[in-house]
DNA sequence: ACCTGAACACCGTTCAAGT
DNA sequence: ACCTGAACACCGTTCAAGT
């Protein structure tokens, strides 16, 4: 009989040793031939199912995406409110980040997943919350896209300078910063700054 | 007679010779033995001067956030309007990332320098350019070092993501995210929104 | 089809030995 | 004081050989 990792899925098993290793020693320790030993293959078995490297770490990145998704989605379910919703979502990105340091820097290494469906996932919710708070009329009008960018950019940008310890409390300054960003999505009624209400996008 | 690189100065010759390496081959092509290859010395002189190589990275970078802090200062100069000033100093900033994307990914990889003269003075840039504007009454008054860290994780995360290929057009996409920041901290004379002219730092 | 073991060309780091 | 050369324990990747 064959054993566990001989299912026809060595593949699965070489991504949970690789994410194993990533959580308990770090970005730094994650080597192919500590892959394939945690996995109880030879240094050579992985070539099988990986073309290298730098696919078994995208593959992790992808897994990780995941998990990222799922902290965005549990952070905004039920709130129904569009800045506190956009709050919590950017909450639940620098949460997941902060929680997962290793696999947040293999998620934006030097080899980031050049087709990642989980993070196109994340931040179509960041574009999809803003065009949320444009329908409600609480946020002002104006390329929904766009406006995610800088909201990606901000809490992407925090949690890579709290993970480089450059930040004391990166939770309590998004909660701060996030607000004081939406304060420039808010909708103003003032014209002088462009508020124009029949530029509502659908 | 001693060669050049022995001038007493293996150190200088050693950061230069990465600093080359970096441009030309890239983040990933630093290793030790590569730059004292290039230095003209044998794979073990550098310790001499070094404690390793997370020591001569951190040299490295330090050397960059050199020309990050240039470019930002190029990037002000004669500027008075605190809204363009502070505009055009995240310009700097994102430029300089776009410009140099090997050393960019050395100031903020895997081993960030711990003390940094000049990233602290980058940093410093930020917040007395978000004081400028309290000063002017052009920004709202507030904690500038936490509006400061707003600004910079705008910009640390645009050009993060420009340099991962997220971003189409990084430079032309900041002019218009750091003016949309800008208006969250524009001073607002509706009391509703917190604005006390008297709570002004000098 | 899938995995192994040896081999190759690299690493970072250490250390006795040279000048 | 400063550098060298050999050595050690690691890498990623390739490939003939085994089952």
């Amino acid at each position: 009989m064959s054993k566990p990792y001989h299912h026809g899925d060595l593949r699965r098993a070489l991504i949970e040793a690789a994410l194993e290793l990533v959580v308990e020693s770090g970005y730094e320790a994650l080597s192919l031939r500590a892959v394939a030993q945690r996995a109880g293959v030879s240094h050579a078995a992985p070539y099988r199912h990986f073309e290298g490297k730098a696919e078994l770490w995208a593959a992790v990145a992808e897994e990780s995406f995941r998990g990222l998704l799922a902290s965005m989605r549990a952070a905004v379910e039920g709130v129904d409110d569009p800045t506190e919703r956009h709050i919590q979502l950017g909450q639940g990105y620098v949460d997941y980040g902060l929680e997962h340091p290793h696999q947040y820097r293999v998620m934006f290494g030097p080899t980031p997943p050049e087709d990642s469906e989980a993070a196109r996932a994340c931040f179509q919710m960041l574009v999809e919350s803003i065009q949320y708070g444009q329908k409600r009329r609480a946020f002002r009008p104006g390329d929904s896209m766009e406006m995610a960018l800088g909201a990606w950019a901000l809490v992407h940008g925090l949690t890579l300078l709290a993970l480089d310890g450059r930040l004391q409390d990166g939770r309590q300054l998004f909660r701060r910063l996030g607000r004081l960003q939406l304060e420039g999505y808010h909708a103003q009624e003032d014209p002088s700054r462009g508020y124009k209400g029949d530029t509502l996008p659908d």
